[in-house]
DNA sequence: AACGGAACTG
DNA sequence: CAGTTCCGTT
């Protein structure tokens, strides 16, 4: 039966809630869909199918149409929610099922990663209890949440084989706290312990899931985490690892940002780095400084052992990670001089001395717009709010009397200041694949820009599209290939280290001698024209990854149990290079670490309150 | 139907 | 920034 009642499947419940998009004030598509797909009443509108995250609009006017009432946006249309939604495609939270109408299928990963907790070390705070949920981790396995195999989730009796139905459980507790949706913030942190405490008979990951991801920080947006995040796990592709199948106890799930590689239901081999897969002695993750301490330090290591792009290293606040050599100067950190993250490849920048084999040519800023054609009529025609007949629409209907939130705007944004807006644009462009990556650091400004959604069809960006896998033109293997996301700017990695308070060995380690799996004769290569490399392998090997990852879901729904057996040797693990002294003085760091988070998530709350 | 560029908006 | 609006193309 498709479990009529909880047949919404399960997403985990911070997907369902509006504080689950970061920084966005108003809610977002994805967010909406998500909703809708959880209630019942919609279920003839919108539901989920097939595959795990995969959803069917059965009645694209009326997803529309709710969309439109709830962003007041009368005039909204199925052909202009899905514009919106493609723009997903790109950022890699939906795609596309190909062949079947209306369907899109939700990218968890990226889902995942948006939610990822980010701490603003600013204040002190204390007194949470540190109650982190135990968490599933999996040393050479991808994290997933929802299971690969249809066994893996299924009850006996294979009944919820609906895709998604492993966070089933969570859902319907989520259903019971907090039913109105977008009215009420305040379920989070409740909701943090409620679950947290369970030792229930939640399935591990999905206690992971939700004590790792749920919070997070309210000024990143979407696209910052992206940006983030957006970079594949180069540790995925080098680490042949052991996967560890349906492993009931796996180390911890590192950063999200090392293993978003693969879909979501699929299990990548992936072995973190060689320091997590060491003796992983209780085989839950928390909060606790010593599982913080080894998440932080696999997650370090893994960066800097294959030499992850820079741009790899998530931005995080209120750090500072100790300057390697390079004796910068003031550093052209990011913004302000507020706390900041000097990343250790900083000197991959422009002033370099060596004759930097980036080239960039200063795109003049957009011509001005307005050329849209014919003359400008003073617009002012419909955009109009009018009293459109809302459908009180369970979302929003809480507005106190009769507004919706449309104006409502809890977070100050940093308005953002109109500067010169400057696009660089790389002038190797399409013919040279000898892509630049340009190692910019600065992250809340328009550099960014220069990464920005990258469309490897048409306008080729700063990345490279990897001949061969690139969908240039429109092959089909594309299912799953996604354009190379944004690039991610910043260091978390180091962030987190300093947090931690330790140094990153292989950090000060010459980048050059480290690598492990250094292919000869890289040796001699510049590093920034190895991290350009690099960088373009991963964007090829993410590709290529899911696209594997994809195929290879789908046919393991055929046969759920197999040569999984219990291959799960040990993974062959590179020994620790030079640095086992990952050991380092933490401990208070990570509490308040711990504790931010639930503030944060706390405080999210209430600042989601008026919808 | 689906896609994606471009201008535009709050 | 996350869409919204338009629209030409496939």
């Amino acid at each position: 039966m498709k479990t009529p009642r909880d047949s919404g499947f399960a997403f985990p419940d911070w997907a369902y809630k509006p504080e689950s998009s970061p920084g966005s004030r108003q809610i977002q598509l994805w967010h909406f869909i998500l909703e809708l797909l959880r209630k019942e009443e919609y279920h003839d509108v919108i539901a989920w199918q097939g595959d795990y995250g995969e959803f069917v609009i059965k009645d694209p006017d009326e997803v529309a149409r709710l969309w439109g009432a709830r962003k007041c946006k009368p005039q909204m249309n199925y052909d202009k929610l899905s514009r919106a939604l493609r723009y997903y495609y790109n950022k890699r939270i939906l795609h596309k099922t190909k062949g079947k109408r209306f369907t899109y299928k939700f990218n968890f990963n990226k889902l995942v990663l948006v939610n990822y907790p980010f701490i603003d070390m600013g204040s002190a705070g204390s007194s949470v209890p540190q109650s982190a949920p135990p968490v599933p981790s999996g040393v050479g396995t991808h994290f997933r949440f929802p299971p690969s195999t249809p066994s893996d989730v299924l009850s006996p009796n294979g009944e919820e084989l609906r895709s998604p139905g492993v966070f089933t459980s969570v859902a319907r507790r989520a259903a019971r706290g907090s039913v109105s949706d977008c009215s009420d913030g305040t379920s989070v942190a409740s909701e943090l312990e409620e679950v947290g405490m369970t030792g229930s008979d939640e399935r591990p990951a999905e206690r992971a899931f939700r004590s790792l991801f749920l919070p997070h920080h309210p000024r990143l947006t979407h696209d910052s985490l992206f940006r983030m995040y957006g970079v594949p796990p180069p540790a995925a592709v080098h680490f042949p690892a052991s996967p560890l199948p349906g492993a009931p106890l796996l180390p911890p799930q590192l950063s999200p940002a090392l293993s978003m590689t693969s879909t979501p239901s699929s299990h990548l081999p992936y072995t973190p780095s060689p320091s997590l897969a060491s003796p992983m002695p209780g085989s839950h993750f928390s909060f606790s400084p010593e599982d913080m301490k080894r998440y932080l330090q696999a997650h370090a290591q893994s960066v800097y052992n294959y030499h992850l792009s820079p741009r790899a290293f998530p931005h995080y606040p209120s750090i500072v990670v100790p300057q390697p050599q390079r004796p910068d100067k003031g550093m052209a950190g990011p913004t302000a001089g507020t706390h900041f993250v000097a990343h250790p490849l900083h000197h991959q920048q422009p002033e370099d001395p060596h004759p930097s084999p980036y080239k960039f040519k200063l795109q003049p800023p957009p011509l001005g717009r307005k050329h849209r054609d014919g003359p400008p009529p003073t617009s002012a025609g419909l955009s109009g709010p009018s009293g459109t007949p809302y459908t009180g629409l369970g979302e929003c209907g809480s507005a106190t009397g009769q507004g919706f939130n449309c104006s409502s705007s809890g977070l100050t944004s940093s308005g953002s200041g109109g500067p010169p807006k400057i696009k660089v644009e790389s002038v190797s462009d399409i013919e040279s694949e000898e892509e630049v990556e340009v190692t910019d650091i600065s992250e809340d400004d328009d550099n960014c820009d220069v990464f920005a959604p990258s469309h490897c069809n048409g306008r080729p960006a700063l990345l490279p599209c990897p001949d061969g896998i690139m969908d240039n033109e429109e092959d089909e293997l594309e299912e799953d290939l996604f354009k190379t996301p944004a690039a991610p700017s910043s260091g978390i990695i180091s962030g987190i280290a300093a947090v931690v308070g330790m140094t990153l060995p292989g950090l000060k380690a010459e980048p050059r001698e480290g690598s492990p799996s250094s292919p000869g004769g890289t040796q001699c290569i510049p590093l920034k024209l190895r991290f350009k490399r690099r960088w373009s392998e991963d964007q090829r090997m993410e590709a290529e990854i899911e696209e594997a990852e994809d195929k290879k879901s789908r046919a393991e729904k055929e046969e759920p149990s197999a040569q999984e057996a219990q291959s799960q040797k040990v993974m062959p693990v590179e020994e620790e290079m030079s640095g086992g002294s990952l050991a380092a003085p933490l401990g208070a760091g990570l509490r308040r670490v711990s504790s931010e988070l639930q503030k944060a998530t706390a405080q999210l709350s209430l600042e989601n309150n008026g919808c």
